[in-house]
DNA sequence: CACAAAAATTTTATGCTTGAAATATAGCGG
DNA sequence: CCGCTATATTTCAAGCATAAAATTTTTGTG
């Protein structure tokens, strides 16, 4: 085994396990939603932030949160709004930006589905102790980290 | 802490992070692909999955080994043929199925996106030892064993 | 052989996602 | 107040993704 060749393929391999991991539980998420809510993973999210902002968040903000294009948070609220779940709302003193909040029945909607949500996951990372869930939490984080600031090294 | 609070709440975060650091990652390899090779991570990864079969694989095949649905499938082969990266070919004594596999063509171009692509995750995964990445990697393999098999303990 | 059930694939409808272009408003320097 | 630059959002075109329906071919089974 060369000193140079195996640290880049283990890396390799990880990347794809992570992606093999979340691409599974995204399903069934994602099946979970729409049988019992008819719903969606990117319905929920927006929801799941608004829940966490209950002040309201621009649309700019919302996007930023979740890390999607502007563009598309547009066409998923339009729905939420269509359905009563959301709302936009003026911003005092600037024209251009609007405010989305979660409506009563948005609200209710959401603590139904976090719930569930919850549960799911955790029967779905069933095989995964407590400890060990926040060991790998961190290590995870410290990748975030180190991605998040991509060239701060100046 | 409650004996029983704990455990769910860490598998949330747990969720979340993995959420996190994949997306992420998926991001920065997507702008990497589409600025540098002018291509998509779908259709890097058909051409991976061809890669590694180079008898070919059936239109099911691919869809089973991606995860995806067949009729996602069918779009992504559909524009890889238009360019010439693929062939779909007969399938000897079954005229409903049909073999995809990769061209000259798509050999060549796959050989210099996979080299620059495992560069790519070393370079976004560098904090993470050797040993590190083995470890997760392991642990997260556990997972997908467990998520593999749903109600297999009938 | 006939014909129903199964299998491989495509088509369709709908929604998600992106990057880029367009629109509209804000705010600043002169 | 004019005009420029920046900010907030939407629109647009293209591609990705799914589930469900439709199509074509294969494979039993009587």
């Amino acid at each position: 085994m060369a000193a140079d060749e195996a640290p880049s393929k283990a890396r390799l391999r990880l990347w794809l396990r992570l992606l093999k991991v979340t691409r599974k539980v995204e399903g069934r998420l994602r099946e979970r939603l729409r049988t019992e809510f008819a719903t969606t993973l990117p319905r929920f999210d927006v929801m799941s932030a608004l829940n966490r902002h209950d002040q309201g968040l621009k649309m700019s903000e919302l996007s930023g949160v979740l890390k999607v294009s502007n563009g598309n948070v547009t066409g998923i609220v339009d729905r939420l709004v269509e359905e009563g779940l959301v709302i936009r709302g003026a911003v005092e003193g600037d024209r251009r930006a609007n405010l989305v909040r979660l409506t009563r029945k948005g609200h209710e909607h959401f603590a139904v589905q976090a719930r569930e949500h919850e549960a799911w996951i955790d029967e779905m990372l069933a095989d995964m102790p407590a400890n060990e869930s926040e060991n790998l939490a961190h290590r995870l984080d410290a990748l975030v980290q180190a991605l998040e600031e991509p060239e701060s090294k100046k």
